[in-house]
DNA sequence: ATGCCACCTTCAAGGTGA
């Protein structure tokens, strides 16, 4: 099988302030669809001509200051959906969906931006139990359609024990708290894949490191950046990787890259 | 219990993240 659609999703912790180090992985990995958060800008902010010139059309809900997403593609985008269905207030810019016209037909693709929920005993932890919900009754919509489906992103959330080097150091935390495992598994019940888990599946292969406390260097990190997919990709699923070398370059995000390849 | 680092806004220092 040839991998027909590849594609990535990572953190960048700013767009503006990562652009080079985005663009040099984009030119080491030729992802052919790259899910960003926290690209940190407005719509009208967003570095379009640097991605355009590398031949990627741009899909992008931004925000001042704070969270943000876009969706890269090599592949014409159809349609969008800016903002996850279910609270028309929420203002927050942590989703965007969209159907690309991949080689084999078409690919609903959405960047992921969970809300963090720290600290548990505020507001925050609430929204972020809402949010779940919401992703989870709008995955379900979604899987009716019984057709190739890739939501990627940072999902904020340590899913077992093994995902993280010390849980001992997270116990109180709103990433691995029970409500927050139980919104992540139930999206796994609903029918949804996880990519790392299918191809690789080793405790331990972090993506996201800390700037603080000589995080990386300790390889003190957790893995929470996730590619779940419907069985219509599930089944189409070549491999998986985390690129944790970008993590080593200067000025790096605190996420690394996930990048899968499908026969879509 | 807090800050550590690095981002944001906008030039000083507080909000945010995980």
């Amino acid at each position: 099988m040839s991998a027909d659609l590849k594609i990535a999703t990572w953190n960048v912790n700013s767009v503006r302030t990562r652009i080079g180090n985005v663009l040099k992985c984009l030119a080491e990995e030729k992802p052919d669809v790259v899910c960003l958060q926290e690209i940190k800008c407005q719509t009208e902010q967003f570095p379009y001509l640097e991605f355009e010139d590398m031949g990627y059309n741009c899909a992008v809900l931004g925000q001042k200051s704070y969270n943000g997403v876009a969706i890269l593609s090599k592949f014409a985008i159809e349609e969008t959906l800016p903002g996850l269905p279910g609270d028309a207030s929420d203002e927050q810019a942590r989703y965007l969906e969209c159907v690309i016209a991949a080689n084999k037909g078409p690919v609903r693709v959405a960047s992921i931006y969970l809300p963090n929920g720290n600290p548990k005993t505020t507001e925050k932890f609430d929204y972020k139990l809402r949010w779940m919900q919401r992703l989870r009754e709008h995955a379900k919509s979604l899987l009716k359609f019984e057709e190739p489906l890739i939501l990627a992103g940072d999902y904020n959330v340590i899913a077992k024990d093994g995902h993280c080097w010390d849980p001992a150091v997270w116990v109180d935390d709103a990433l691995m708290a029970d409500e927050t495992r139980a919104e992540f598994a139930a999206l796994h019940w609903l029918g949804l894949d996880n990519a790392w888990q299918i191809k690789d599946g080793r405790d331990h292969q972090y993506t996201f490191w800390d700037y603080q406390r000589g995080a990386w260097n300790k390889d003190h990190g957790i893995h929470i950046d996730h590619i779940l997919m419907s069985p219509q990709a599930s089944d189409r699923l070549l491999d998986v990787k985390i690129a944790r070398e970008t993590r080593a370059e200067e000025r790096p995000s605190d996420h690394v890259p996930v990048i899968a390849s499908f026969d879509l």
